[in-house]
DNA sequence: ACATGTTTATTGGTCCGACCAATGGAAAGT
DNA sequence: ACTTTCCATTGGTCGGACCAATAAACATGT
């Protein structure tokens, strides 16, 4: 025993009340639309004051665990998660540097060949006719110059796209990753041609025929140009972070 | 103009002061190691009370924005964010029941698939050393019938292929995905027979033959038979959520 | 001079007690 | 029976106090 002490781990009291709450939940105890204590017996029963219950609550809130709602039926109430907040940590990882534009897109690059692959043999005929509106949407929106609001309808075009391969799961990644494209699709500037559009026709083409490479093929030729145009287009827009070690 | 009047959106004060603070940090205006004012200070700034702006530093430590410190030459630093709360997010979702195991694990597997073809063609004598010294001391672990521990090497081995992929955004993605699997892998057990060692040496072999359907069949076939026997060993273990609207 | 211990100023962490604001149900009035 | 008013409950905010950690400035001893 050499050097194996105490690791001397000053925990913060918030942080304390959230783990044991987090642990009810994990367990099982505590289960979707399940009420909490109000806060003041819950400082009362943890033994700490209505402050720190407060932080922990607010924690657990921001971690979508729970709902905190004010009034007289209010309290907090187990939540049901919130997928928007893996988008959120992939939009902080940019913003901060820890992850490049061209690591995003390249990722999002392959996360769509598995999608269109996937959904190729997987969509429905409702998921053929979502992506075909949406298409019909998005050209619409083209002719009539409104580049800012076709944007989102191209990003829900991927996200149609992934919920038709009836994985949640890959319908939440892809969504994360899009929602960090967003970003600097606004601020590089709607693409004002009709290439998109063409492409996504094709697509649909090979979605209806169930042919799988066609669709893959169409996509990834797509998104690559795409790459290639966003890449002179956005210099990178923040210098290389200084480690702050 | 029928119904649009005022949204009325009764904003907390601690949201809207970490809203400020995030604007400042996505302007690049904040970057990271650079340090906030102390909490009294801020208080002053927004004029709010000291409290709520401790709340909004906390959610802004929640989301790995910031890290706090104590002490004299302590305070607010900005940080690099968290790539581990998107492994949180999953869990919780999935916790909620807002997610299957059965799409984790079957998104896992897609995802493994795009990852070892990509690790086929890229990674590194370096890479290729670690994912061997990693099985081999799966092997070991497994000897010793420390089957608990070869877990956490398994996983490993997965993240060590996916950071072979050169793209930290999916080496994030398949680190978030096998976060979850640890949780019920611990739960269900680990295997105790050499199936895995095996077929990671045949993924290893074609790694090192660059031949890329093979290993990407070496992964699928692994991964489709543990899938299977999970499926026989994990009675879900929540009954399905009852809605609270 | 140098090393070591002590003080002190700074800053996050916690607590208390009070009051405000939202909300739904109970009581009162019609 | 319906509407209105009131009230208890519960989260949201505040101010001020004190504790705890920390590093710099200072004092002390060799």
């Amino acid at each position: 025993m050499s050097q194996d002490f105490a690791p001397i781990k000053r925990k913060r009291l918030s942080d304390e009340v959230s783990a044991q709450i987090q642990v009810r939940i994990a367990s099982g105890e505590l289960r979707s639309g399940d009420k909490l204590p109000p806060e003041r017996e819950l400082a009362e029963i943890f033994g700490v004051s209505r402050g720190a219950v407060r932080e922990a609550l607010r924690n657990l809130e921001r971690t979508g665990l729970i709902a905190l709602q004010a009034g007289a039926r209010g309290g907090a109430f187990i939540g049901q998660g919130d997928p928007g907040l893996i988008g959120d940590s992939f939009r902080n990882l940019y913003q901060l540097g820890s992850v490049s534009l061209d690591e995003l897109t390249e990722a999002r690059l392959w996360l769509a060949s598995t999608v269109v692959r996937i959904a190729c043999a997987r969509a429905t005929d409702a998921d053929l006719a979502a992506l075909t509106a949406n298409v019909d949407e998005a050209e619409r929106l083209l002719k009539a110059r409104r580049y800012d609001d076709k944007i989102d309808i191209h990003i829900e075009f991927h996200n149609l796209l992934a919920r038709a391969t009836g994985n949640a799961v890959m319908a939440m990644l892809m969504g994360a990753l899009m929602e960090v494209m967003r970003d600097f699709a606004h601020a590089a500037g709607g693409e004002r041609n009709d290439l998109t559009i063409k492409a996504r026709r094709r697509l649909l083409a090979a979605l209806h025929k169930r042919d799988a490479d066609a669709a893959v093929t169409a996509m990834t030729e797509h998104l690559e140009s795409l790459r290639g145009r966003y890449r002179d287009r956005m210099k990178p827009h923040r210098a290389k972070a200084k480690g702050m070690n």
